[in-house]
RNA sequence: GCCGAAGUGGCGGAACUGGUAGACGCGCUGGAUUCAAAAUCCAGUGGUAGCAAUACCGUGUGGGUUCGAUUCCCACCUUCGGUACCA
């Protein structure tokens, strides 16, 4: 019987969503294993061939573990809310919900296709209510948290208003906002209860703040650092401003130190830990507080170079920096507040573009060096950012380039604090090699022994002290779209956010119009109609309730008020999605004390690494807040993490080419215009692979008067009728590259000429020159005669809609079947790895899967025999090599073991069922639905899924002689067969007596002879 | 610039802790089958020289350690990813 993979596909993917053998219980004897994908943004375009890698990944280790006898959580949901169903929304009316769940259809369909062990009973999705109720209540937590740096941990905001009534906030080790007050209990008594509330705001771990933000006008909204790449927005690529904002902020900054050591307890990609240890960015150095003259104020900077402040000559403060305005004196103020107004106006992209340029201003006035009494002068300048550090620096021009350069710049004063360097050309910024002279009490001092002693000098004065500081930013959590989760949070009589009552969520996305802001220019949400909060009833009213008690006063409350406007961000639902996943249909609490006490954490997470300073960062925050809070048992959600490659596409390029412009005097005034016209009417000509390799580089200009490519002139001035003399008159053209659908191209590379022109009517006219120099235009007869071809160029990139690359697998799973497909996506190379796309491939693995079904139709007559002992050795080296590969994720290798085995089993002509029903089951996690086909014609009722997995034993392996490779100074000359037993002395006793080994030598003694037993002799001659 | 990963046939890739480089598959060449094609099967396939046995050269480049290096060490080149005036 033929391997008929669509019947068999079908049915028992029908079985498997019927018997739901996949659903995990969250109790069981046995022992657990959690295996989580990133679940997928459902996005309009469907799935490509290179999505599913991971989810096949992960789909075989999670069956494997089955066959282990674990019991394995393997779910799967949506991440539904974001900016793609809005961006639809905005242009066609249509409800993101719509299309988010049209969406969804599709992706189910074609994850279904695949055969996954998921277990879709769990399905949770961002976007429904009953989930985000949970996101939100995570919010309120977190809002009612604060982070003690004494515990080191997230704490009970009650606690702290209680040490304030107590103690007042003085000896308080907390992480909040920079300005906050110092206050005593007695004046803490005495605050307003609104002041308390904007105090404890400081302190919460998510709090409100003016905070400077990246703002996208195309797309209406601020984006978060990680969201930002290049100066432009990840997603549209749009330009980022800089503005200050009210927004919600995330107090990530809290948890920095205690992120970058959980990172040494969690097996994670050394690059993905990299990038998160960067991304964090610790330093250690001192904070020094510089007194300014005639004035009160005093300059905090950080510094991780205190050792050098004796060379520091000049102060500079960002552009932004609050005190600029308070210090400039007033014969500087115009040219100072130019300065500030040109940097504001500057995008984030302009200013990174330009990094070269030193630009700045004097302020006019001076700060006083904490040792020397010296004056320092303070300048502003945008190569020192606002939002690092203090956002002030003290600058050292000898020991730092960029303050180097602006000394240089503006002929500021370069002192030389180092023994023995010269800074005549540039700063010396060698640490190890640092000897500080011209530094008083520092003199003669190596750099630590330098910073440690500053340090405690300026500890004496009062000024400064040691300091780490951190890279990472507090996290901006609003986001001003539609298609997100609500706030629970209304604004009260003083404008400050109050939290809605845990029984009252989820909170729910209220239906607006218009997906656009408003035209007061507030979020989407404010064009909704009942979008206030009563207070009295708990219930969401109609906008027009809202009473303006803080100005008509308070007699006139009503209790209604003003929701907030914003929505979370994406990565809100994301955070907490795989412990929701453990206990997902339980509206009493956000997962049950049972259910995560069970199932812990994630054993096994697979997903992008591209997620590195997103999602994977945000939700290690997360998981150590719920973890102080006694939520979770864990501080790390995910004790192991592999990033899979990207599937790279193989785009195809044609060569399009027309003349451009004429060099000549002759053609300069009315000729001009005709050569136009004339434009208009030639032909783009499309130019075949070989030919532009021999003739042209691609982009760049070619001077057609040089009596070459008769090709391309003779197609020209076939359409010449202005009678320009082509030849002589110097006419330039270029050649563009341009992307045709892959699906246009076969796999030699030649290009469907008339589907080209089909799939881009703008081209209908079109002249091609073929490989063979013939010339293909509409004219040209398309059957008859041998017609030369049109070969595209190739190149790989990344697989996506705008490079026509995508390969669909709902084709392959057409062509090849499920099983195929899964295959080959794990033979194509390792999984960390990005590796091409290249469908031709596919039919390796489904002549595999042929032969594999082949071997197993000599049972169907109910043949059975004894196995042999090749067969029994085959088998077991099979077992061996695939449990292996599979603990260390090498999918690819185990495939070419299955090749093998199924190809030896075959010249074996094994027929024995203690040799097939092992081999169905290692066979299983990689092409469940023809190894449950297999395993029924063995005649099992049951699943194979649960089947236990086969048991190497080394005796089936042993073997009495082995083949010795015998190599002359380290090359391989003749093998040897010898027994395996035979010691050092006897093998060298067989090997020197052996005829070859004479031949080899041709007279000479061996210097020396190495017998490794086992592996290898080698005789040095 | 800094941090990280990787360079092996025409292509994807294999080679366990230093021990027979190129497994497995694609592609290609020749053959069988077929009216023909697809499918299937058999043989060959790193390069150079040779009818051949065989020899020499070969894992980005240059050097080193070793009986022996794709694997270890040093320097460099290239590609990809992250990050970027981080004080």
């Amino acid at each position: 019987m033929e391997y008929n993979f669509r019947d068999i596909e079908e049915k028992w993917q029908k079985k498997w969503a019927e018997k739901e053998p996949f659903k995990a219980e969250n109790d069981s004897d046995k022992p657990k294993y959690y295996v989580l994908d990133m679940f997928p943004y459902p996005s309009g375009a469907g799935l490509h061939v290179g999505h599913p890698l991971g989810y096949i990944a992960s789909d075989i280790y999670a069956r494997y573990k089955r066959h282990k006898g674990f019991n394995v959580l393997h779910p799967q949901g949506y991440d539904s809310f974001g900016l793609p169903a809005e961006q639809y929304a905005i242009q066609t009316g249509q409800h993101p919900a719509i299309t988010t769940e049209e969406n969804i259809k599709t992706y189910r369909r074609q994850l279904d296709q695949l055969g996954f062990s998921f277990d879709w009973s769990r399905e949770v999705r961002t976007s429904d209510p009953n989930y985000y109720k949970w996101t939100q209540w995570i919010f309120i937590q977190l809002f009612n948290s604060w982070y003690n740096n004494d515990s080191d941990k997230a704490e009970a905001i009650e606690d702290l208003v209680a040490r304030f009534e107590k103690e007042g906030n003085s000896k308080i080790n907390a992480a909040c906002d920079d300005d906050t007050p110092t206050f005593s209990a007695e004046e803490w008594k005495q605050f307003s209860e609104a002041d308390k509330q904007r105090i404890l705001l400081k302190y919460r771990l998510t709090y409100l703040a003016d905070a400077e933000v990246n703002w996208v006008p195309a797309l209406g909204t601020v984006l978060a650092n990680d969201e930002i790449v290049n100066g432009v927005s990840e997603r549209g690529g749009h330009p980022v401003i800089r503005k200050k904002m009210t927004q919600w902020m995330m107090r990530i900054t809290a948890y920095a130190q205690r992120l970058l050591d959980g990172l040494d307890t969690i097996d994670w990609p050394q690059p993905l830990k990299d990038i998160q240890e960067n991304w964090i960015g610790r330093s250690e150095g001192a904070e020094v507080q510089f007194r300014i003259q005639n004035s009160e104020f005093r300059i905090s900077v950080f510094t991780t170079r205190p050792d050098t402040i004796f060379g520091a000559s000049f102060m500079t403060l960002a552009p932004e920096h609050e005190l600029v305005e308070k210090i400039t004196t007033p014969e500087q103020k115009a040219e100072v507040e130019a300065y500030v107004e040109a940097t504001a106006k500057r995008s984030e992209r302009d200013r990174m573009a330009d990094v070269k340029t030193i630009s700045g201003v004097f302020t006019g006035a001076y700060a006083k060096h904490p040792f020397t009494k010296e004056p320092i002068p303070i300048w502003i300048g945008d190569y020192v950012l606002a939002g690092y550090g203090t956002g002030a620096v003290m600058s050292v021009p000898c020991g730092d380039q960029r303050d180097y350069d602006f000394a240089k710049h503006f002929g500021i004063d370069i002192p030389n604090i180092f023994e023995g360097v010269d800074i005549s050309e540039e700063a010396f910024a060698d640490k190890a090699n640092t000897v500080i002279a011209n530094s008083d009490f520092l003199n003669g001092l190596n750099y630590q022994e330098a910073i440690r002693k500053v340090i405690d000098e300026l500890e004496k004065i009062g000024q400064g002290k040691g300091k780490i500081n951190y890279r990472l930013r507090d996290a901006v959590f609003s986001r001003q779209r539609y298609w997100g989760e609500p706030f629970p949070v209304y604004y009260d009589a003083d404008g400050l956010p109050q939290m809605l009552d845990e029984e009252h969520l989820p909170l729910k996305l209220p239906e607006v119009e218009k997906y656009l802001p408003t035209e007061t220019g507030e979020p989407p949400l404010g064009n909704a109609t009942h979008w206030a909060w009563d207070t009295k009833n708990n219930k969401v009213v109609s906008n027009d309730l809202v009473t303006l008690s803080a100005v008509e006063g308070s007699d006139k409350d009503n209790g209604i008020y003003p929701l907030e406007l914003n929505t979370m961000p994406g990565w809100a639902g994301s955070s907490q999605y795989f412990n929701r996943y453990m206990d997902p249909h339980n509206d009493e609490e956000i997962f049950s004390q049972e259910a995560i006490a069970y199932w812990q954490d994630v054993d096994l997470y697979i997903g992008g690494s591209e997620h590195a300073t997103g999602h994977l960062l945000y939700s290690r925050f997360w998981q150590k807040f719920m973890f102080d809070k006694g939520y979770v048992p864990k501080p790390e959600f995910a004790k192991k993490l592999i990033n899979q490659g990207m599937i790279t596409g193989t785009s195809a390029f044609v060569y399009r080419t027309k003349p451009s412009l004429i060099i000549s005097n002759k053609y300069e005034h009315d000729n001009r215009k005709s050569f136009h016209d004339l434009l208009e009417k030639i032909p783009d000509i499309f130019i075949t692979k070989n030919y532009i390799e021999k003739n042209f580089k691609i982009e760049r200009k070619v001077n057609f008067a040089k009596g070459k490519f008769p090709e391309i002139k003779e197609i020209w001035n076939s359409f010449n009728e202005y009678s320009l003399n082509l030849d002589s008159e110097g006419l330039l053209f270029e050649i563009h590259k341009l992307h045709a659908d892959v699906s246009l191209v076969n796999s030699s590379d030649e290009l469907d000429i008339e589907a080209f022109k089909k799939w881009q009517p703008e081209y209908k006219d079109a002249v091609f020159i073929l490989e063979d120099g013939s010339i293909y235009d509409r004219n040209s007869p398309l059957e008859g005669g041998e017609r030369g071809v049109y070969k595209v160029g190739r190149e790989v990139e990344k697989m996506s809609k705008s490079k026509y690359n995508v390969v669909n697998p709902d084709d392959i799973v057409e062509d090849y079947g499920a099983d195929s497909l899964r295959l080959y996506e794990m033979f194509l190379g390792p999984l960390e790895q990005s590796k091409p796309w290249n469908t031709a491939g596919i039919t390796g693995v489904h002549s595999f899967l042929k032969k594999l079904w082949k071997l197993y139709s000599s049972l169907e007559g109910g043949v059975d025999s004894e196995p042999t002992k090749e067969s029994l050795k085959t088998l077991h080296k099979t077992i061996k090599k695939v449990e292996e590969d599979i603990e260390n994720f090498s999918f690819n290798t185990s495939v070419s073991t299955f090749m093998i085995c199924v190809n030896e089993l075959t010249a074996q002509k094994c027929t024995s069922r203690e040799i097939l029903e092992p081999l169905a089951i290692l066979v299983s996690p990689y092409a469940p639905h023809i190894a449950e086909e297999l395993w029924e014609k063995l005649g099992h009722s049951e699943s194979i899924a649960y089947a236990p997995f086969p048991k190497f034993e080394e005796k089936y392996l042993v073997e009495s002689t082995k083949e010795y490779p015998i190599s002359f100074n380290g090359k391989m000359r003749f093998k040897m067969e010898l027994p395996t037993d035979m010691d050092r002395e006897a093998i060298e006793e067989a090997v020197m007596a052996h005829e070859q080994t004479a031949k080899y030598l041709e007279g000479r003694t061996p210097k020396k002879v190495i017998v490794v037993p086992g592996k290898i002799v080698n005789i040095v001659g």
